[in-house]
DNA sequence: ACAAAATTTGACTCTGGAGTCAATAGATGA
DNA sequence: TCATCTATTGACTCCAGAGTCAAATTTTGT
């Protein structure tokens, strides 16, 4: 909480403003890939600094502070998820079901392969300053709305059924938020099985019994 | 990870030896409502010995570490939730639906009523060393065990539907660790309906579709 | 009433991690 | 080449919170 650098300067040229855009994405990049594997609390900045082969100082020429850096990383690393599951839901055709259940699938491949501790970011918000929270929320909601469109499409046409969306998608998220620790051990297929699982689990959520003979 | 009287002691006599565990008792009573409702690492020593007006230095004379501390406490609290359970087991009749829908119902009312964070502190293994790891993995299990016997049950009954029991369970465990702070601003009426409508939404992940029409 | 045992205190150390900053090194452009 | 702007360093402060311990206080048994 001091400096008001943040990420935005005044110029000092064409290319060096460049120049320092590239840095402040690498910064954020590593960040999110920490942040998104450990958590913010085990992760420090002498930590994020190591990584990049600098030291901790560096970082606060880039960032003010330890919470804007690591709402800027969340804010990538969001944006970017949140744009692959967008695309998948644009490409799709055919029903209801097969989307979202397409869209779970990808949603807990990524969290287990790439970011096993990202989810939990989101998931609670530990208290963030209200101005990262108001970001966070912002980001949160737009993840959100991919899973929600489905599910009320899905629910207008009676294909879904569902005591409430809300719930449904609370429920989908804190599972899914979840599941790169129980997946953890598992490699190759019976990861892949295990994804699976949770997948037609968690369209139960949404009335789609399993098939079942 | 110092000295080793951990609750028991080379006896000094019988009173003083109930009048120790007396005092061992609300130690970790007191801990255990502030670990449950604030998580860990949001509690240090000091606020627990500040609510049982003593100083720090008196709750190592008990315990050897906070770890130790808090896997007592979760240990208590957590016997006393499953015990709960269980009689609520013990008593029912009927369909193995509404044992399960009971079940749920008290579980979360208990959770966002009484302990809105401890069931975090059950479901990541935040790295326990491996002594209390293994405590509280035992703990875990029995609380499991309360809600597995009911959902084999009905599945073995032909009367619920599941991918994987396994599964099933970490699902419904994961919603309801978080639904304390889903609810945390509801009051009253407002909260009971959310309550509802989680287990209600939970119901369906043994293939229990709410009433439609 | 008194010594021994049990308990409690409070001031202490130690550590990890956030945040600061003057000094230095490197890049840029005239 | 030199002055200036940009980036980086590393040694620093600060703080919270775990853990320690000798000394003081309280309880107990006789």
């Amino acid at each position: 909480m001091a400096r008001q650098e943040l990420t935005e300067r005044a110029p000092g040229s064409e290319r060096i403003q460049r120049k320092r855009g590239k840095r402040v994405k690498e910064i954020v990049e590593t960040a999110a890939e920490l942040f998104g594997e450990h958590g913010y609390d085990a992760v420090s900045l002498d930590d994020v600094a190591e990584r990049l082969d600098v030291t901790k100082g560096s970082l606060y020429y880039y960032f003010p502070s330890k919470e804007e850096l690591a709402t800027a990383a969340i804010e990538t690393l969001g944006d970017e998820w949140t744009a692959r599951l967008e695309r998948l839901a644009e490409q799709h055709e055919g029903g209801h079901a097969g989307l979202l259940r397409t869209l779970l699938h990808e949603h807990i491949t990524i969290a287990v392969r790439d970011y096993p501790a990202a989810l939990r970011l989101f998931l609670f918000p530990r208290a963030w300053p209200t101005a990262q929270a108001d970001r966070i929320k912002e980001l949160r909601g737009r993840h959100d709305a991919v899973f929600r469109r489905v599910i009320e499409a899905g629910v207008g046409d009676g294909e879904f059924i569902v005591t409430r969306v809300d719930t449904t998608l609370q429920c989908m998220h804190a599972a899914m938020a979840q599941s790169p620790l129980w997946f953890a051990r598992l490699r190759g297929k019976a990861r892949g099985n295990a994804i699976t699982e949770l997948t037609e689990t968690l369209m139960m959520l949404v009335g789609q019994l399993p098939r079942t003979g």
